[in-house]
DNA sequence: GCTTAACCGAGACGGTACGTCCAGTCTTCCA
DNA sequence: TGGAAGACTGGACGTACCGTCTCGGTTAAGC
């Protein structure tokens, strides 16, 4: 719901209010459906603008690139996956971080976690996700911008329920909760980007498992301490 | 009495045999110096040929790619550091596994980790890892042997440091080392891959006590609490 | 409403409306002043695009290959040629043929006969010229349009020439003009094209001389002798 | 017939006694044949190297470029066909100029143009002929060795029969032979080369006809008409 | 008859140009 | 004036050949 137009223009900036709404959709539309085609190497302005019916000039006035135009429209799809999701399932009880806070922990944990790894498969989402990964490992303000407004309010919302947890004294005090969370967020994440090992619910329910309780044999023991 | 055609060729496959040496290590230096000064997607198989003084179809005769050209060049890189780097430390006490093992796992983590932080932010190595992480994220095939070839291996490492502590009664009998592992990598991966976080020793040292001991209070300890 | 496509294209025919002249001209000029400093074989489509100061699909656009931007810079040059002579001499008597008519053939085919010479040996004409006509030796549709367009206006002049004095009686009657004509236009030809013997007047007075009078010794004519 | 070979060496000349006169059959028989099938410029020197099953360098070696090659496959082929058609017909009776010489002047001309005719229209013979004739169009230096060595001959004759005619006094006296030759055997050339017209016995019977008797109506004789 | 120098097939090499594809800019014409 | 259309300059692509250069292997001359 941003008023102000994030990307800048080069000469002189263009009206916005006279914009083509019709012609945003149809390039959103394009990107998504050529990259889930051909791949996002092989998708071109040039094929986006040919195929969604519109000038190149169109798109070079309101985007500065390639990777500009899939990160907007990759965030208008979610922006509409949420509004759907929000509609079927209006009254999920979930906690002031976003997440299900039912008390227990590592069944929170467990649950988020498949769902995610459940959406990380769909092949929806997948090509337009990687392609916006990959763009991030060449351009660092890109990434910057990727990781700002898609990757970290996700990974916030586990801090979030990791906070949460601790004041409600599950977690230990001292426990960094970015840190934390990273345990068997990051797993999943290399996984799916790299493919170092299979992706499943189990794997998931095993991270939750180590990293709650850790896998040193018997640590810190009660006459430890 | 044509040799075996080890190589995998389009056409009639080249005749290694006779391949320039000169021209190879060219091609490396030409490849890794160009990522370098102005990034892997500004880097052309023209300007990798020019550089080495080579023609274009040498680049094409041998890889199939810029990035085979960028991997190859990469390993020989690294390869070449392992020698130098084995040459100057002849007498480490390693474990079978490769890494140090002295016992103290968790130190043991912790002083590899660091390195392995220290090494990822050398910028001579950054550079083409990057480029060779992106390529993955767009090309499965490539995907599976950048893994294969380069990661792995390195991984293994720490799995197999994992299953030594294991039969040494320091980790938990059922623990999965392959996820273990993951605990304290991947989260090193995806901060330098993505920049989710800042990666330093303080951040590796509180991965390797996480994972060891759990984040969760007292967990499974009937007597604690 | 688009216009008639009269350019024939292979893929979707550029819009002729919208052409460059600028680039038009530029490629014309620096086609002609290449093959007049390095030869035609020497010349490439790369070569004349970066004189010019165009891209090569300009040229790729507008033309199919190096031998059709020739014809064309050609023929140009000789309209601008054509019409730099018309001002020069405006009042030049010639027949309905285009050619000069003053009653005399011998005189009038030497005369025309020795210009002819001299164009062909002006270095400006040469080179595109031999271009074009080696081109069509061994491009049977290019030297039907080379024939047809360049070539057949000239010589249809000389065998219109023939048919005006055939009518006013100078000529027999059963004289084939496109047969009669090659006699002395043909020899002219080969020896500016082949090099097989001296080109100069004299050589063409004696064509014109042998042709209209014949070698035989009185032939045909009971009287003489 | 030569002994000493004309084809100069770029280093130090190669031995012409240890030359495998296999290879140079295999390639004069893939030149003419690539020729025959894709055209000349289609022909390169590594598909004949390939079809005659000979190295590059052997091509090289001895001739300086495709068109060379060419040249000497062509004269090859004409021995070896003047050869055949010498045993198939011992004895044709034929002045000393090498062309027919009944008496008839007209009827020897008209025979042998018409022959001349039929074999420039042989496939096997056109191709090579037209790509010899290109290359001489572009490279003056070769095409002084093509008309010396190809053309001249061949003209020559005809140039010898009229000089012979003209001792007989049935050719008047001032006529320079090689200009007259020209009358009737440049117009053949031309409509070959370039294509200007039908080219048949009517043609070549009427140029003999007109060069012989000029075109002019009852040329310079008083009592005529 | 045994060396030894060369020619030979083969093909890798540094290059040049090909003809194609896109990037990003600019121009024209329409709504 | 935003947008559709697309021509423009420019540059990289991957391919085809050029002419040069090794590399064994064969082969004929000279010892």
């Amino acid at each position: 719901m941003s008023a102000t137009p994030a990307t800048p223009a080069k000469k002189t900036a263009p009206d916005a209010a006279r914009r083509s709404e019709r012609s945003r959709r149809a390039i959103y539309d394009a990107a998504l459906s050529l990259i889930g085609e051909i791949g996002y190497p092989r998708t071109t302005i040039e094929g986006i603008a040919a195929r969604a019916g519109v000038g190149k000039q169109t798109i070079y006035r309101w985007w500065g690139s390639k990777a500009e135009v899939l990160m907007e429209a990759f965030m208008d799809l979610n922006e509409q996956n949420a509004r759907a999701a929000a509609e079927q399932h209006p009254g999920t009880p979930v906690g002031a971080s976003g997440l299900p806070d039912t008390g227990d922990l590592a069944a929170d944990l467990k649950r988020v976690l498949r769902a995610t790894v459940d959406e990380l498969k769909d092949p929806r989402f997948e090509a337009p996700a990687r392609a916006l990964a990959a763009e991030g490992l060449s351009d660092p303000a890109f990434a910057e911008n990727f990781v700002r407004k898609l990757l970290m309010p996700g990974l916030d919302l586990y801090a979030a329920r990791l906070r949460s947890a601790q004041e409600a004294g599950q977690v230990r005090a001292g426990i960094d909760p970015e840190t934390a969370r990273d345990l068997f967020v990051s797993p999943i994440a290399q996984r799916w980007l790299q493919g170092t090992g299979p992706l499943d619910h189990a794997y998931t329910d095993r991270l939750v498992e180590y990293a709650l309780y850790g896998i040193a044999a018997r640590p810190r023991d009660p006459e430890a301490d």
